[in-house]
DNA sequence: CTGTATCCTGATTGATACTG
DNA sequence: CAGTATCAATCAGGATACAG
């Protein structure tokens, strides 16, 4: 069953996320910070360092002053489109369905 | 965004593997602590109150004895269906680039 | 059988300070 | 800018015992 490789590479609370931001082209480091929606630095770093290892993403250092380092989609990670597209459908045909959790 | 909508109902560990589970057809509380490999007690449970609450399964009690529970998908429920299928393909294709995870 | 309550431990996270 | 190191705090999960 794949669904268990999916989820390897792409479960968890962020990953989903990050290709999002990165979908419609690359993103520094400090762009993603701001565009992904309540992650941390020391989140996002180890995120996108799992990311890189599974080939998602790749990371591209420029030698400026200072260092500006980008994030772009792999074909692999472009190819995970598919998945943010039916979620995204998903979610949309459903949300009227959805009940928030009452805190106690 | 339904991305955020369907990571809110679907996200976290095991919701997947349940909905997978129970694609087939109702099973009852131990069948599905049998099924959802590596699942405990206190986290199904947890797990399907939550599901329940947001209508993707439905809970059915037999009052015999002892009474038994079963689980089944909702219309909801099985329209996640397209979900799991893509996240299938998409781990099967690409099964063969995943990198794991050396512990140190 | 189907859960809930309790306790406990290890993993995850946030904040902050710091390095190159 | 792009991270890493450290520490404290939180949380998720397992085991067990127990209730309906």
């Amino acid at each position: 069953m794949g669904v268990h490789d999916a989820m390897y590479v792409l479960g968890g609370k962020w990953k989903i996320y990050i290709i999002t931001a990165l979908l419609f082209g690359s993103k520094r480091y400090s762009e993603l910070l701001r565009d992904v929606q309540g992650i941390s630095g020391k989140v996002l770093s180890r995120e996108l360092k799992e990311m890189e290892t599974n080939r998602l993403v790749k990371r591209t250092v420029s030698v400026t002053q200072p260092v500006t380092v980008t994030y772009e989609l792999t074909e692999y990670g472009k190819s995970a489109k598919s998945i943010i597209g039916v979620l995204s459908e998903w979610g949309e045909t459903h949300r009227n369905l959805i009940v928030i959790d009452e805190p106690l």
